[in-house]
RNA sequence: GCGUCUUUAGCUCAGUGGUAGAGCGUUUGCAUGACACGCAAAAGGUCGGAGGUUCGAUCCCUCCAAGACGCACCA
């Protein structure tokens, strides 16, 4: 505080050579005004004074001003939640946008004298960030794929924290007047875990379904991507008209035809309709192949020939013509992988590229005859990746989808209702558009989301990187429900309750591994590359806590153990039934003689004891056996256990329930290899006690998506009484008591009394609510409290009340709490605060966010997340091309900002921009606004001269008689102020500005200024003529009724026409400019106040 | 194919049923009790085209043209 109070001195004015500076010096000066606003704590609406008033009476011996000054919040809400900047970057230019226009609404309301809240945060922003840190990996020469999750995972939130930092001070030196007190980041532990409750929620009401579908597959970022994220190119293609049997059909896709089930025609063509149902024999490259003709409507007769191959697993059209006629014909069959690559399936092209493939293809079919033409330039357009450009492989997967259209039913669960439960989600948005429940700017894009609404299909929420909330179902591994199958439930574990995880380690590299020798029970120890493997997956194991060490004892598992041992702390248990499989006579050998010599050898069979050696079955028995006994006993424990690769894969085999065949087509895991098992509940369907967690994470939007309620659900931390933040005892030290340290609970009364005033300040019951108030609380009304004399009088009554607990302290000068609760009327932030006021926002994400929040919102809370969404365009250069890095047209904004000053570009980012239109900013027009500024500056200037050289100009307070005209000009200031303050109210921020800058400049500058020039430059009358005013100056600071005093002997004077009315009018008019000004340019007009000495600060000055 | 928007001064854009505005730029003056990042003044537009409604249209309606964007399909 005694900061703070220093902090508003040192702007003031200290001499007139400052005052001098003909130019505003807006480096100097934009540091210190935004930490006096944000020192004042004026950014959290919980601080804000109830009304002017009550705080513009202060003296300069309060020091204690914001302590006994009365929160409230009686005041009206309005509040807007900052759409999270992706914590990936810096901040660019259409980020300034959103902090220009929505600081303007939250300054302008606040003075409006609105408990104005906005909130910021920032987004992990998953899929983009993955984007922005593997090509950072990539410099690095590193690939992410190569990198264990938790590492990858830790990775990335350092670079995202890093970059949070770096935009929060961006934020401020814009001029953001938002609650940092409230600040959220998506990840949050308490956010992720609300989007965990939507997603069970959504589960339980049948709106979210795991299916095998095609997705838009980037074989680049290796993940799926929705249908939003799918950018359309046009291309010019090659279109092949192929031969199958009697038929010919066309197709840019040869290389697929390896997948093909079925071929389709129209079923009313008549040309074909002696084929359907028919089966034809063709000739393919990899032999006769018979294929089924089916007859369908999604296949246009005149395009091409009128047939068509039937791709179901790399076509989305394809895939939905298998599924209408499931029963006829084979289902989708891979031959593409999640590399791009044909796989096996696919003979001598298998490995290829789609690319190189599709002309090798081509070329091969052309050989056997099946290629009868081909057609160039055949113009279409393909899918590509919105980020890399790449080609998208449509592929089959199983992803988490939203129904979007689907209604909720409970046939799971039955819980409480929230929200319509008759209504989709897409009909719950549509209905909060159509009835004009949230309304729009610019209007129309109220028909652009209709009609998105109306059109939208199921969202894929699963993304297949690391980087993101994970999505929080674990799968029985021993039943049907495990990933790679669609059947049975999967477990959805919000709590994210995992009893134990067990880690099946494979030894580190031995010598006899690098040469490819078959070891079995061959006591081979490490070697150095083994001995670092293990140190690897030691430090991998780590922050598990392993308890508990169980290792073959063969020698390579053993030194395994040890480095496990030397870093985790925990004990090892050596089992000899944990061995490898006996290899018998073939020991030692190297793999490629043995295959050479006894080329069946390898045709593992699971009971096969070939040379002596162990059947697989005998391994697993041995193996389970110890597996089991040491799961009954420590299946509570986080537990390594180290063995071999054929260890493993039979205990896989028994845990999975797989088939021998199966389990012997597992690929061998590598050296020193980890696989992590949860342990979870008994499985309902097998009971089965190992599990393993989706792999996948959620869409960042889904979890976007929620942000109006998240947010604001927890967005109480710092004030209740709730976990770490409890409520705090000051003792004359200002050493900080936690009330719970000394004994205080849930449900003891609390009386705060200010030590220096004597006065009991406040009275509450701690209760376990999550949100505390003073503001319910009538100060006046005794009845709400009770007094005592003194602190032991009051230590005393709570001792009576708790005899168990007294609060002491050494030196209790005073008590005073941050935080307590009223008894009744708890209000949490989500009640005073939602729905929303305003979200402000681009509308290139109108359908990515805007749509998503408002089905969220809705369906989540059963309200509407925002009254009013206000769209603003993307930012574009002077020649009017989308800013992009790439194109090196970037206009850093905090650089120019750097060289003109934030309001000149905030103002410039206003000004002549309409919501929806984007935005055409150049440096010459920025400069244009920070001409304004300076012309600010240098109107404050003059007036601060004739103020300063003269100590009858000095205060306001003497009250002169002003003319007509000087009356006729303050209304005139203030006529403009409410008219900018109408077009501020109907989002005309562009008419707001324009009005300010004109009258301020062209007006009052260039008239009313050089008007008043000729009096302020007369002689006054006699110092008699002031009266006796002027011994009642205070520096400013008079309350009103002294004012009103003031200028009721004022009138009796006699100077209207002298400099001082003149005086006295120019600096009415300057402070209605200031605060009209206010919200566009914040820094320049507080810095102003500031010097004129009117008041606290103009931030709260009421409009 | 479906949908949305734009077209006004050299540039960027406002705006209104009664024959047009701003900023920047341009031209010409000017040290005027703050400001040359300034002051004073000026030039510059048949408001994309055609038709219609109206006493009257840049504004409302229809069509056309050009451009931008979004969605869907594309074998």
């Amino acid at each position: 505080m005694k900061r703070l109070n220093r902090l508003r001195q040192s702007l003031k004015i200290k001499s007139m050579s400052e005052i001098l500076e003909p130019r505003y010096d807006h480096q100097k000066h934009e540091k210190e005004i935004y930490e006096l606003w944000e020192k004042s704590g004026y950014f959290n609406p919980d601080n804000l004074p109830t009304a002017s008033s009550e705080f513009g009476v202060r003296s300069s011996k309060n020091k204690k001003i914001s302590q006994t000054k009365p929160r409230t919040s009686n005041l009206e809400p309005f509040s807007i939640i900052m759409p999270p900047p992706n914590a990936n970057g810096s901040l660019h230019l259409g980020h300034a946008v959103f902090v220009a226009l929505q600081d303007i609404l939250i300054r302008f309301w606040r003075m409006r004298g609105k408990k104005a809240l906005w909130l910021p945060g920032a987004d992990h922003a998953g899929f983009e960030t993955q984007v922005v840190f593997d090509k950072k990996l990539e410099k690095e020469g590193r690939n992410r794929f190569t990198i264990p999750r938790e590492e990858l995972f830790k990775e990335i939130w350092d670079f995202t924290q890093h970059n949070k930092k770096i935009m929060e001070e961006q934020l401020r030196k814009l001029g953001a007047s938002c609650d940092w007190s409230r600040e959220k980041f998506t990840l949050d532990p308490a956010i992720i875990r609300i989007v965990y409750e939507t997603f069970e929620k959504l589960y339980k009401d049948g709106l979210l379904y795991r299916d095998l579908r095609v997705v838009n597959w980037c074989p680049k970022h290796k993940t799926a991507l929705s249908d939003l994220e799918v950018k359309h190119e046009e291309r010019l293609d090659q279109l092949y008209y192929i031969k199958y049997g009697p038929l010919t059909l066309a197709t840019v896709r040869p290389e697929t035809k390896f997948g093909d089930t079925a071929l389709a025609v129209n079923p009313k063509d008549k040309r074909y309709s002696k084929y359907i149902g028919k089966e034809i024999r063709a000739l393919g490259l990899l032999g006769k192949l018979t294929f089924k003709v089916i007859a369908d409507e999604a296949v246009d007769p005149k395009f091409g020939t009128g047939v068509i191959k039937v791709t179901p697993a790399h076509d989305p059209a394809d895939f939905e013509i298998w599924q209408r006629h499931k029963k006829e014909i084979p289902g989708p069959k891979i031959i593409i992988d999640e590399n791009g690559r044909l796989t096996g399936e696919t003979g001598k092209f298998a490995g290829m590229k789609v690319a190189e493939a599709r002309i090798k293809v081509a070329e091969a079919m052309k050989e056997i005859g099946i290629l009868e033409k081909v057609e160039n330039d055949y113009k279409h357009s393909v899918a590509v990746c919105y980020k890399c450009g790449n080609v998208l492989e449509p592929i089959p997967k199983m992803q988490w989808f939203i129904a979007m259209t689907a209604k909720p039913h409970q046939s799971r669960d039955r819980r409480p209702e929230t929200g319509d439960r008759k209504k989709s989600l897409r009909d719950l948005g549509i209905e909060a558009v159509e009835k004009k429940k949230i309304k729009f700017y610019p209007a129309h894009s109220k028909k652009v989301i209709l009609h998105w609404l109306k059109n939208i299909r199921d969202w894929n929420i699963s993304r297949q990187i690391v980087w993101g909330i994970r999505i929080p179902v674990w799968y029985c591994l021993a039943c049907s429900a495990r990933p790679e199958s669609n059947r049975g439930e999967p477990k959805i574990n919000i709590n994210q309750e995992v009893k134990s995880r067990w880690f099946l380690v494979r030894h580190g590299e031995t010598d006899w591994n690098k040469e490819g020798r078959i070891m079995g029970q061959s006591d081979i120890p490490l070697n150095k590359t083994g001995m670092a493997q293990a140190e690897e997956a030691a430090r991998e194991l780590k922050p598990h806590k392993v308890d508990l060490i169980i290792s073959s004892d063969s020698a390579r598992c053993r030194q395994t153990a040890e480095i496990i041992k030397k870093e985790t702390g925990a004990e090892i248990i050596l089992e000899k039934k944990l061995r490898e499989r006996h290899h018998g006579d073939i020991e030692g050998l190297l793999r490629k003689d043995v295959f050479e010599q006894y080329p069946r050898i390898y045709e593992y069979s699971y009971e096969g004891k070939y040379m002596n050696a162990e059947s697989y079955r005998e391994l697993e028995e041995r193996a389970w056996e110890v597996f089991s006994s040491h799961h009954s006993r420590h299946g509570h424990k986080n537990v390594v256990l180290i063995t071999h690769g054929g260890t493993i894969r039979m205990l896989i085999k028994r845990i999975k329930n797989l088939t021998p065949e199966a389990a012997l087509s597992i690929p061998s895991r590598k050296n020193a290899e980890i696989i992590q098992l949860d342990v979870l509940d008994k499985c309902e369907n097998c009971g089965g006690h190992f599990y393993e967690q989706d792999p996948d994470v959620f869409d960042t939007w889904f979890s976007s998506g929620q942000w109006p309620f998240a947010t604001l659900m927890t967005s109480d931390k710092k004030m209740g009484f709730h976990e770490e933040v409890v409520p705090q005892v000051l003792d004359g030290k200002t050493k900080t008591y936690r009330l719970r340290d000394h004994g205080f609970k849930v449900g003891d009364k609390v009386l705060f009394e200010n030590s220096a005033t004597k006065k009991i300040f406040g009275y509450g019951i701690i209760t376990e609510a999550k949100k505390t108030t003073i503001d319910k609380i009538d100060y006046t009304d005794k009845s709400h409290y009770k007094t005592y004399k003194n602190l032991d009088e009051l230590m005393t009554a709570f001792k009576h009340k708790n005899p168990e607990k007294t609060f002491t302290s050494k030196s209790p000068a005073y008590l005073y709490a941050y935080d307590f609760y009223p008894a009744k009327n708890l209000e949490t932030d989500f009640e005073t605060f939602y729905p929303t006021d305003v979200m402000e926002t681009g509308y290139d994400i109108l359908f990515f966010w805007v749509a998503r929040m408002v089905m969220l919102g809705i369906y989540t809370t059963g309200k509407i997340p925002f009254r009013t969404v206000y769209l603003h365009g993307l930012v574009l250069d002077k020649d009017k091309k989308k800013m992009s890095k790439s194109k090196g047209n970037v206009i850093d904004p905090l650089g120019v900002a750097e060289i003109y000053g934030s309001d000149a570009l905030r103002m410039a980012l206003v000004a002549g921009n309409t919501a929806g239109k984007d935005i055409v900013i150049s440096e010459d027009k920025i400069r244009g606004y920070r001409n304004f500024a300076t012309k600010v500056w240098n109107i404050s200037r003059f007036i601060l001269m004739n103020k300063m050289k003269d100590i009858r100009h000095q205060t306001s307070d003497i009250r002169v008689k002003l003319t007509a005209s000087d009356k006729k000009n303050i209304a005139e200031a203030e006529k403009i102020k409410d008219k900018v303050g109408k077009h501020i109210e109907k989002f005309e921020f562009h008419l707001a500005a324009e009005t300010a800058y004109h009258y301020i400049w062209h007006t009052f500058a260039d008239k009313i200024i050089e008007e008043y020039k000729p009096r302020l430059k007369a002689e006054t009358g006699s110092e008699e003529a002031l009266g006796g005013a002027a011994s009642s100056a205070s520096g400013g600071f008079a309350a009103p009724r002294a004012q009103a005093g003031a200028r009721r002997r004022s009138e009796r004077t006699a100077d209207s026409e002298g400099p001082v009315a003149a005086y006295q009018t120019l600096e009415a008019i300057l402070l209605e400019c200031l605060k009209m000004l206010h919200p566009f340019m914040p820094f320049i007009t507080e810095a102003i106040f500031q010097k004129l000495n009117k008041g606290e600060m103009l931030m709260i000055e009421r409009w």
